[in-house]
DNA sequence: CGCACATGAGACATTGATGTCTCATTGCGG
DNA sequence: CCGCAATGAGACATCAATGTCTCATGTGCG
C-alpha cells in the first residue's frame, strides 16, 4: 500500500514546491536549484527527486502557469455578455497568477521551441477570440488587431507584477490600472 | 602617436561591438560571450580587452540605452505642445532603441541594486513629469498615476519588440500600437 | 624595412551550477 | 517493535562559462 500514500504526499508536496519555487522565481528567475530548494522547506536531493533537473522545473511551472490560466479563462466565461466586461473579469481571475505570469514571460523568449507552445497558443487563441468578438460587436475599435491586444495584456500584466513587486505602483491597484489602461487609454473622455 | 591612434579606433570598435552585443542580446539575452564575439567579428580575446568581463558590457549596454533613451527624450521635446503629441513624439524617437530596452527592461530586475538607477530614475522622471503635465492640462485622465503610465509606456514597448521579433505582430505598425493603445484604449469612441 | 601594437587562436585554471551518488536519520504503518 | 520509504546532508564528478595567459600573425606607420 505504501505505493498509494507515495503518490498521494509527493503530489501535495509538489506542488507545495512548485507554488514556492514560483514565488521565488518570479522575483529572482535565476535562482540556484540550491535557492529554490530552501525556499520549499525541503532539500536540494529531495526537490531533485520531483523534479528531474531545472529543466522539468521549469517545464512544470509553465505547465502550472497554462493550467492556471485556463481556469482563470474559464472562471471569466469569456463568451459571456460584453466584451469589456468580459476583459475585466479575465484580469480580475488572472491576477493571482501574475507574478507566474511575469516570470514565464520573461523566459518565453528562451524557451525558443522547447516551449510548450500548443498550451499557449490555445490561451492566446481564446484571448484575441475575446478581442474579436469585442470588435465585432463594436465595442472596441478595429484598427488595433486581437494578437496586438493580446501582446498588451501580457505585457500590462508582466509590467505591473513587476511594478508591483518593486513598489513602483500599488498592488491594490493591480486590476484598475490594467483595465482603465487596456480598454480606456491614456487619454481623458469627454463628460456625455 | 599610437595612443591616440588606439583611442580612436578602439573607440570605433567599442561602439560597433556594443551594437552587436545590442542586436545579439535583444533576441537571446543568454548569448555567451563567445556567441557575443563572434556576433561582432571578433575574437573573444579581443571582446575581453574591451570589456573587462560580462558584468562590464552589460553594464556598457546599460549606460548606451540610458543614453539613447535621454537622446530619444531631448528629440521628442516633452515640454512642447500638447502632451498627448509629445508622447508619440518620443514613442517615434524610442522605436530604433526598442530593442535594446526590451532587453534592458528584461535584465532589470537582475541588477537588483548594481544597476545605475540615477540614469533610470532620471528617464523616469522626464517621463512621468510629461504624463503629469497632461494631466494638468487636462488631456489624460487623473485616475492613472504617471508611474503607472511611465511603467506601461516601458512595459508596451517591450511587448511590442519581442512580439514584433517573433513575427507575431508586424513591425511597421510598431509606433501605432504602442501609441494607440496607450493613449486611446481598445474600447471604440463615439463618433463626436 | 623594421617596429609597435592590435588581433586571433588557443591553452589553462577557476568558478558556479548541476546532476548523481551514498549514508544516516526520521517517521509511519503493520 | 520492525521494516519500509522518504528525507536531509553532504561528497563527488561533470559541465559550461568565464577570466587570464601566451604566442604567432599581420598590418600600419615611421
Amino acid at each position: 500500500m505504501s505505493h498509494v500514500r507515495y503518490g498521494c504526499l509527493m503530489a501535495l508536496d509538489r506542488d507545495h514546491v512548485l507554488r514556492s519555487a514560483a514565488a521565488l522565481l518570479t522575483r529572482k528567475s535565476t535562482a540556484t536549484m540550491d535557492e529554490v530548494a530552501k525556499a520549499a522547506g525541503i532539500s536540494r536531493a529531495t526537490l531533485h527527486r520531483h523534479f528531474a533537473g531545472r529543466d522539468a522545473l521549469v517545464r512544470a511551472l509553465e505547465s502550472l502557469g497554462i493550467e492556471e490560466c485556463e481556469s482563470a479563462l474559464d472562471a471569466a466565461r469569456l463568451d459571456e455578455g460584453p466584451a469589456c466586461d468580459a476583459v475585466r473579469r479575465l484580469v480580475r481571475e488572472l491576477e493571482p497568477a501574475a507574478g507566474l505570469l511575469a516570470f514565464l514571460y520573461g523566459e518565453y523568449q528562451l524557451f525558443e521551441g522547447e516551449s510548450q507552445n500548443e498550451g499557449w497558443a490555445r490561451l492566446d487563441a481564446r484571448i484575441a477570440a475575446l478581442f474579436r468578438r469585442g470588435q465585432e460587436s463594436g465595442e472596441f475599435r478595429i484598427d488595433l488587431t486581437p494578437a496586438w491586444l493580446t501582446e498588451a495584456l501580457y505585457g500590462l500584466i508582466a509590467s505591473a507584477a513587476w511594478a508591483v513587486l518593486d513598489g513602483r505602483v500599488a498592488g491594490k491597484d493591480f486590476q484598475f490600472m490594467i483595465v482603465e489602461l487596456l480598454l480606456g487609454g491614456a487619454l481623458r473622455r469627454e463628460e456625455p
